[in-house]
DNA sequence: CTGAAAGCGCTTACAG
DNA sequence: CTGAAAGCGCTTACAG
């Protein structure tokens, strides 16, 4: 008497389960699993259990492939960025991905490896290809600014820490704000001789910070020295701190405003190495508030700016352009602070 | 006499263009219409230019979403990490995600916001959802430990910057040899008394670290003094100057070995501010190469990590392992390089 | 070199 | 509260 072969069985095939299997494993049809997978309500509990336990079973995972195919809607925002070598961005980035996290989005990178308008432009034509529901810009001015006629259509996006025309959608720190803080603390202190250690041509942050603290000096009285230009990095800070330093011996500054933390650590660095001290013969102040702005020496006063709220807000903005196209863009200024440290004080 | 109305123009509609509207427009079928935007070779070349530009006129776009269902296949690699916040996690997905959009993969990011391994678990549960190839995992040794049970099957993993099991594929700097490097280094400065500011007890790489500090300590015939232990922050490294600062003036330390870059700097600025000076009275290495270490007062002797290697050959490993899941797993060792500095100088 | 047909796994109205 | 049927947009053998 011959053994009859025994059954396939499909549903523990090592094939990775469908829908369709946790339903005939639970006894129900497909489109019942569905809403139970979707966490909709109009399922009888004793059912829903029983789908639940068929899932965990077969160790059920939804295809999010077939999910958006079916829906048209991808549940992922994707973020276009330069580089995450920046504390900011990666802040930002971070930011962005916890907020999307908490609505149910992934966060899908596309990354624009060098700091051409193409490469951005490239960067987001990927993303139209990988599916995202909308897309949020990392990116300076003149890149955004250069790629505005071919953004990808039919997916919203919001810009991130760039000066977009008014009529679109932007999240960013409030940089006048901050370099007017900055400026006024140095003022305050008793300082006349206020330099601007600025950021590259091509950022928009940087004139920004540049332009307020030009008018905050003018308010003041005082007639704004021209700005020495780094490109954010504290290499540049220390190659700047030969001009500083001749300015500091001739008695014409006593305090700078960097454009960023970097800068300045960069330029105290410099001036350390030509024998002028910070802040005994010149304060400075940043802008950032890196993690490690504390520990420099001396510890660092700076205009700290709230990445993660940026992140935040730009998703918020995102996701409800998303559910409703037509919804008027929204310009946020996020607010900043100044956080007093070591490395400025009254002039000697 | 009326005006008939205009025939709709299905294909000029603002309706995304399909592969059908291509191919309807080109006058082929869908499936030649597939092979030319998969850039496959059999396809007449005449064939092709006209569908090519029926794709610029109606500016289609591929639904991954479409794509993923039929081959199965995401083209997606997804990242599992605690935060951006640290470089070095920041530069490895920068690599990584470079070395993806260079084989034609996306990135999809999935965060673990508490370093517990629930949260890491949770992360790589979400990935699978999410829909990726693979995933590439940034954690430390404790929580891959402790999810490895759990690791959602169907898809290979790779681990970076952990000490996994030797079975799994790894991909790491070489932590014991940057040890040896910068412990070496000041041995050969004719430092006696070397000591080590660890990272966390949690982490695989603060062990290896420590661990081959030991070792070489030991085989050039010192007994290695007990370590200090702080938490990667240059806070814990600005904690720890207390204890620092006591040894040398008992004249038990003239150099210390920090386990990044970080805690070194926190350090320096501690010992400063109880007029300790480095490297006059105490030598420091770090470890990381940050991008502003060269800028530190005195700017920091290091060791130099390669993040974009790690996150380049994670990825050449992952896809390996999904193009053949049979394939033998690897273990990498990315070399590391000693960068000497102002911070290290013979003892005094 | 080109095409007709089936199917990937899910969801969405529409019924009942 | 539950289900049958169609369809999302692409690709994959299989023919020719």
């Amino acid at each position: 008497m011959s053994v009859p072969p025994a059954p396939p069985r499909r549903s523990r095939s090592h094939h990775k389960p469908s829908l369709a299997d946790v339903a005939a494993a639970a006894g129900v049809s497909a489109i019942t699993a569905s809403r139970v997978a979707n966490g909709k309500a109009n399922v009888d509990e004793r059912t829903r259990d029983r789908v639940l336990a068929a899932m965990r079973e077969l160790g059920y995972r939804p295809n999010v492939a077939a999910r958006a195919l079916a829906t048209g809607r991808f549940r992922s925002i994707g973020v276009v960025t330069y580089s995450l070598g920046s504390h900011g961005s990666a802040a930002t980035v971070d930011a962005i991905h916890e907020a999307a996290a908490a609505q149910g989005c992934s966060v899908t990178l596309a990354r624009a490896s060098s700091a051409s308008a193409e490469e951005v432009e490239q960067a987001m034509d990927r993303l139209a290809h990988l599916g995202v529901d909308g897309t949020v810009v990392l990116a300076e001015r003149h890149l955004a600014g250069g790629l505005l006629p071919t953004l990808p259509t039919g997916v919203p996006h919001v810009f991130v820490d760039s000066g977009m025309p008014s009529d679109l959608p932007v999240v960013d720190s409030d940089q006048r704000d901050g370099a007017r803080l900055a400026t006024q603390h140095l003022l305050d202190l008793g300082h006349r001789a206020v330099h601007h250690l600025r950021g590259p041509a091509v950022s928009a942050a940087g004139a920004a910070r540049e332009e307020s603290w030009q008018q905050t000096m003018t308010e003041a009285g005082m007639v704004p020295p021209a700005s020495l230009r780094g490109d954010w990095t504290s290499r540049s800070g220390m190659e700047l701190a030969t001009d500083v330093a001749a300015l500091a011996r001739a008695g014409e500054l006593t305090a700078v405003f960097a454009g960023n933390d970097q800068m300045a650590l960069g330029l105290i660095h410099g001036l350390h190495e030509r024998g002028i001290r910070v802040p005994e013969d010149v304060s400075v102040v940043g802008f950032d508030d890196l993690p490690d702005a504390a520990a420099y020496l001396p510890a660092l006063t700076t205009i700290r700016q709230r990445f993660d709220e940026i992140g935040v807000t730009a998703v918020e903005h995102l996701l409800r352009l998303i559910e409703e196209p037509d919804v008027e863009p929204l310009r946020t200024l996020v607010p900043v602070e100044l956080v007093v440290r070591a490395s400025t004080v009254p002039p000697g």
